[in-house]
DNA sequence: TCGATTGCTCGAATCGGTTCGACTGAACTT
DNA sequence: AAGTTCAGTCGAACCGATTCGAGCAATCGA
């Protein structure tokens, strides 16, 4: 069922129907019309790799997303949706690839091997082999997130150091002068993960502004070790009040370990952090955080890549966004541990 | 950068380079060397579209997913995540589809111009045109759920029959008589959702071995809907006890609602249901529930497709799994409500 | 009326691989 | 010594599209 078939039944070259399908030079509109109707009849498509063959394009962009078998984030999972809705708006196909470890096979075959006209890049460290991979490649490509270098390439990201500054001002107005950030897993601020690395530094800058103390832990990303982080917490540090972090996952646990201990939020304690909306809206009770719209983030990757795919010379964009708190049911006025009742 | 390049840079044919990487002919081992030192200097890599056109595959698999705008339950990612896993270590590529309405282009795109060797469908309905059109195109695929007529199509489902009839009777064995069904949206049933629709068929058949009476509602899949549609169900039916429900995305709700009705969970009021296993877990109280095996069954859907593609006349094939009930911290004896304290 | 333009169509080249048939020596049989 | 076998290599055909140059009529302008 080729375009040499088409041809041979409606009695014309394999020119003429491609030019009556793409439209790129006249063809008569009887001769069209025949055309048409032997595609219809035999429900004749041109073959992709042919097409992408001669074209040098697949309309096709790779997404790389963290492996599988590591537990996706409610965020990342809007950034997946976002783009991959954007991308088919934009009549693109995706092409997943869970990239893992070093010599990834996935990876490699989406970069290498012109199968996709671009590639957008999730989960990225400070220091990512991928994007030195990827810039080698010469291949165009759009993170989600950035690397120290933030030059080197085209990203969009979330300003997780604005957003961790105004959830500890949020905390400092409301009186709280002990505040611990919970952080992602040790391994990736190991690794020099960008948004625990930044958050950091949103933490500690806005702590030194007010002038008041805090305390950083790290945080396997799971329900469990979110618990026994904040148990431990409150154990060593009885000062504490309040609690920011950018550790989704993490945050029922946390929750739990508040109940077990009997505090209540946000009566006795104080929780707040960065979180996809509907998660932070479904949490029981709603978490007061800093809502990161994924979707937004996304659909403006997919279109950046595009621009980058029609023009790869142009100067590399950045696009960086700290949406506002959004106020439910997490904070409230500090209150010493040591005067409850 | 193609294979001519490394040929000519090499001293051979075309033909010998390919023999040399692809091993279907002997090549003298000093030539095959030098051909692989050029490759590596040059980092060749073949191109994936001119491979596809000439060999008739593409090493793709394409995975049919609900249209991105709508937010997937817990148990979709797991099917996704695991099927994406299960490819990468197939060393299959994985082209996404948001598939949505009638005439879908993404869809049209996937099934349509030999873009992918099969097909992993999802979210299939008991009525569905996406399962018609993949068997015209004569593509091999796989469903995860399946149609009314179970033997058109090699599928691997959830028994939600047996998983909700499970239910019932641990419900029944608690002393509860009276039990209500929070089934998914109304537009979802109504469009003959499989699931839905087995899950009423496990119900009633479970009510009614062991004698009981039992109220089913529809319920949009979100937390807001859960939260109304339980509010309802307690004013309108008091004599209730407890919930057995497929609707995930609605428990948050759920649990919601019977905390403002002063309702303790499990004290006062058990419910239960079919979930993935970690949202289950990380509810607050913990969700007695069906765990669905997502990694296993997105895995086996994987393998299933991959024996399709060697062989498309063998029979179809059908895995039917129902998990067993985890007891977690949200079923308990029933008490009637008018005998509360 | 003649040359130029335009509309429409065809044939051939091309994209970058894979694979088949054929050829050449060298080694092995008998 | 003649015939077989086999490792190793090459050239050409092929997969299914797109696109360029060219050709032929019909129409246009001068």
């Amino acid at each position: 069922m080729n375009i040499g078939e088409i041809a041979r039944r409606s009695g014309v070259s394999r020119s003429t129907v491609s030019y009556a399908l793409s439209g790129k030079r006249p063809v008569a509109e009887e001769t069209r019309r025949r055309i048409q109707a032997v595609i219809d009849e035999l429900d004749y498509r041109p073959n992709a790799a042919a097409r992408a063959l001669k074209e040098g394009r697949t309309r096709t962009i790779g997404l790389v997303i963290p492996p599988a078998s590591q537990r996706l984030t409610d965020v990342q999972l809007g950034f997946v949706a976002s783009v991959v809705d954007a991308a088919a708006r934009a009549d693109l196909d995706i092409l997943l690839s869970p990239s893992g470890g070093e010599h990834d096979r996935s990876f490699e075959r989406v970069v290498t091997g012109s199968r996709v006209d671009g590639v957008i890049l999730m989960e990225i460290r400070l220091e990512d082999d991928r994007v030195a991979r990827l810039r080698r490649s010469g291949l165009p490509f759009v993170g989600i997130g950035h690397t120290s270098r933030s030059d080197e390439m085209t990203w969009v990201d979330i300003d997780y150091e604005t957003l961790m500054a105004r959830c500890v001002r949020h905390l400092a107005d409301l009186g709280h002068r002990h505040i611990a950030l919970v952080n992602r897993s040790a391994e990736l601020v190991a690794a020099g993960y960008g948004p625990s690395h930044r958050a950091q530094l949103g933490f500690t800058g806005a702590l030194a502004e007010r002038g008041l103390q805090g305390v950083q832990v790290c945080c396997a990303d799971d329900a469990q070790a979110g618990r026994s982080c904040v148990e431990r917490l409150l154990a060593a540090h009885p000062e504490l009040t309040a609690i920011a972090t950018i550790n989704e996952a993490a945050i029922p646990g946390m929750y739990r370990a508040l109940t077990h201990a009997r505090l209540a939020v946000p009566g006795d304690f104080s929780i707040t952090g960065v979180a996809a909306r509907h998660w932070a809206e479904n949490l029981h009770p709603p978490l007061t955080a800093a809502d990161i719209l994924a979707d937004e983030l996304g659909a403006r990757a997919v279109e950046l890549l595009i621009q980058r795919i029609s023009d790869p010379d142009a100067p590399f964009r950045h696009l960086l966004v700290a949406p506002p708190i959004s106020l439910r049911e997490t904070t409230g006025p500090a209150r010493s541990r040591a005067d409850r009742p």
